[in-house]
RNA sequence: GCGCUUGUGGCUCAAUUGGAUAGAGCAUCUGAUUACGGAUCAGAAGGUUGGGGGUUCGAGUCCCUCCAAGCGCGCCA
């Protein structure tokens, strides 16, 4: 198998993105040409202003202090030659030197409101579409088949769905891959099990739900049951040889969970389809081509009757090379080989640029080894990159692993259950208006989403703190304060309606500091995007959706939308509007779901 | 032992990738309700960023060193 060529990008430019420009970068750039005029004035020569957003002002340029540095002259003199060079009034109503030598610079409202009125009349709220559009696969999910999916599989599940939904929102190409477990040791007793239990009554006990009532029954007789784990143990060896018989409970195996997993996803409202599942077994067959190849271009080497691979720069406790097993003594192949022919598949055939590996941090060295060696055997090409998207682990209120009171790992589904069952008594409780229909609908999108939200808000890489009290508090830094902002806003469309008239996304004119702030926040959006789509910090955009909502409540308050009159009651409208559609596009983004009455 | 990750107010988290007086939320205290949902807003108080050293105009961020926690380090995934 070699790599490369033939691939034809798939992500086709929306013909309206054509011109369409990120309102925040656009400003930053007019500035940024402004002001390095001036400094060049000052300097005589070519000077980066160093412009960026800050909190003493909407922007700073910090270019003054290094060139005073050079120059050998007082910094706040320097900044306030540039600002006496600076030619800037049509974009701004305040210039000032400030601190040690910073220049603050105030956006005049004027220049805000065409930004905003563009982005109010843009369907993707002026985000473009990515010039260079790319074949991402996203690996994310992965539970076992006949294990129950537990608070591990929620972070995988939860970022590679906000992942797949930002990046194809910014028109990459992308292949989801759940790669399930549904191959290994484990299956010569379950199918033992399944053929003891009974097919129908296996297969309905595990797509309901109870996996681990299977599991656990199936363990307990492996380790009590001599003759049961013997015949556990001659399963395996026919499940391997292909054994038709055999491969057909196994299948009824993997087609009832794959049944609950699907269940799971749609409560969960993540992207995952049966198209999607491509199981560890699924490269099966490519096994032994891989170990050729590797063999072929000298990379395999044989230790303590194992065949390994000893990629650079790896090295174990006693300092020796460290090897990644690709085939067990007894000739088996383990997680090394699978995981190497998954990535020359994913390179090789289906022509990744892009793989985002989206599991837990403790396997960070074991992907390191991986794309080391996928390095080396030259599956990669000039451009392809793969990536572990590593993440922490959730933590329980002791700051431990998160554990139910016996000691287990916490079903996935119950956390959710409970999340969902708090989130439905506080609305019922908050507002007893809804019916039940209505109820339930809020309680899932308030309760799955506080999940997600608490889940996307912190940095991947840190451990967090599972807290429902938190989580679902109506007040502060969750899912429901945003959800709540949204809320707020269609309820003044529906009065504005009621009263028998329409928002007409209109012009937007920004006179008060609240609209002042929030025109200035609506404007990142399409930046925060991009930004998160290239990292995937999501906890960028969940902060920055969270400061959006603040600054709306804030707009809220201290401006009357329908009390006001004639162009400043539309123009509000308007902001409203586009307020709106960005939390919701924000939060779409991230996997959580708006409402329109709550 | 080596490697990776982490350490920020009482608690939970940020910090535009080297920029100002380290910002938010919760909890606490003080105000605001005859304006579109109070599931709210305005304000106060709370910090030697684990300790020490270094680099420079400038360090939570980079380097060195020590301390603490979690995870990983050959045939499980």
């Amino acid at each position: 198998m070699r790599c490369g060529g033939g691939f034809v990008l798939i992500g086709k430019a929306d013909p309206k993105s054509v011109g369409r420009l990120d309102p925040m970068a656009t400003l930053l750039e007019l500035l940024t040409e402004r002001l390095a005029a001036a400094f060049a004035t000052v300097a005589g020569e070519a000077v980066d202003p160093v412009l960026r957003e800050s909190q003493h002002a909407d922007f700073q340029a910090d270019g003054a202090l290094p060139l005073a540095h050079r120059l050998g002259r007082p910094p706040r003199e320097v900044a306030a030659s540039v600002v006496e060079a600076l030619e800037i009034d049509d974009l701004c109503s305040g210039v000032d030197v400030s601190g040690p030598g910073f220049i603050n610079l105030t956006v005049s409202d004027s220049a805000l409101d065409g930004l905003l009125t563009t982005m109010a009349g843009d369907d993707r709220l002026a985000i473009p579409v990515t010039e260079q559009p790319v074949r991402v696969i996203v690996d994310y999910s992965a539970p076992n088949v006949a294990k129950e999916m537990h608070v591990g599989h929620l972070r995988s599940t939860y970022i590679g769905d906000a992942a797949v939904r930002l990046l194809e929102f910014m028109g990459h190409d992308v292949v989801r891959e759940n790669h399930i477990g549904d191959w290994g040791r484990p299956f010569g007793m379950l199918i033992e099990h399944l053929l003891d239990v009974g097919e129908s009554e296996a297969a309905a006990e595990i797509s309901i739900g109870d996996l681990d009532g299977f599991y656990k029954a199936a363990n307990a007789k492996f380790d009590e049951d001599d003759s049961f784990a013997e015949r556990s143990r001659q399963r395996v060896v026919l499940l391997q040889g292909g054994d038709e018989q055999t491969l057909v409970l196994w299948r009824t195996l993997i087609d009832a969970s794959q049944r609950y997993f699907l269940s799971v996803y749609d409560r969960l409202n993540v992207r995952l389809t049966p198209d999607d599942f491509a199981g560890e077994s699924s490269y099966n067959d490519q096994l032994d081509s891989v170990v050729d190849e590797l063999e072929a271009a000298g990379l395999l080497r044989e230790s303590d009757g194992a065949m390994c691979v000893f990629p650079e720069g790896f090295t174990n406790r006693d300092g020796d090379p460290l090897p990644l097993i690709v085939r067990n003594r007894v000739g088996g192949y383990g997680y090394a080989a699978t995981d190497l022919a998954t990535i020359r598949d994913r390179f090789c055939k289906l022509g990744a640029d892009r793989i985002l590996y989206v599991v837990g941090l403790p396997q960070q060295q074991h992907f390191e080894m991986v794309f080391q060696v996928a390095k080396e055997i030259g599956w990669y090409t000039a451009d392809s990159e793969a990536t572990h998207v590593g993440f922490g682990s959730i933590l329980g209120d002791d700051g431990k692993m998160l554990r139910s009171r016996a000691g287990k790992s916490v079903k996935l589904i119950d956390l959710i259950d409970e999340a969902v069952d708090r989130a439905r008594r506080a609305a019922t409780e908050k507002n007893p208006d809804l019916d039940e229909a209505e109820a339930g609908l809020v309680a899932t999108a308030v309760g799955v989403g506080a999940t997600k939200f608490a889940d996307l808000s912190t940095e991947r890489t840190k451990d967090y703190v599972f807290d429902f009290d938190r989580m679902l508090a109506f007040d502060g830094h969750t899912a429901p304060y945003l959800q709540y902002a949204n809320a707020r806003i269609h309820s003044i469309f529906r009065k504005n309606e009621a009263g028998g008239s329409v928002v007409d996304d209109g012009a937007i004119v920004i006179s008060e500091p609240a609209e002042h702030k929030l025109a200035i926040r609506l404007t990142e959006f399409a930046t925060v995007v991009d930004e998160v789509s290239q990292s995937l910090d999501f906890h960028r955009l969940a902060h920055y959706l969270f400061d959006l909502a603040s600054a709306f409540t804030t707009f809220y308050e201290h401006c009357p939308v329908l009390k006001a009159d004639g162009d400043v009651r539309a123009s509000r409208l308007s902001i409203c509007r586009v307020t709106s559609r960005t939390l919701s596009q924000g939060l779409d983004l991230l996997g959580i779901d708006v409402l329109e009455r709550m």
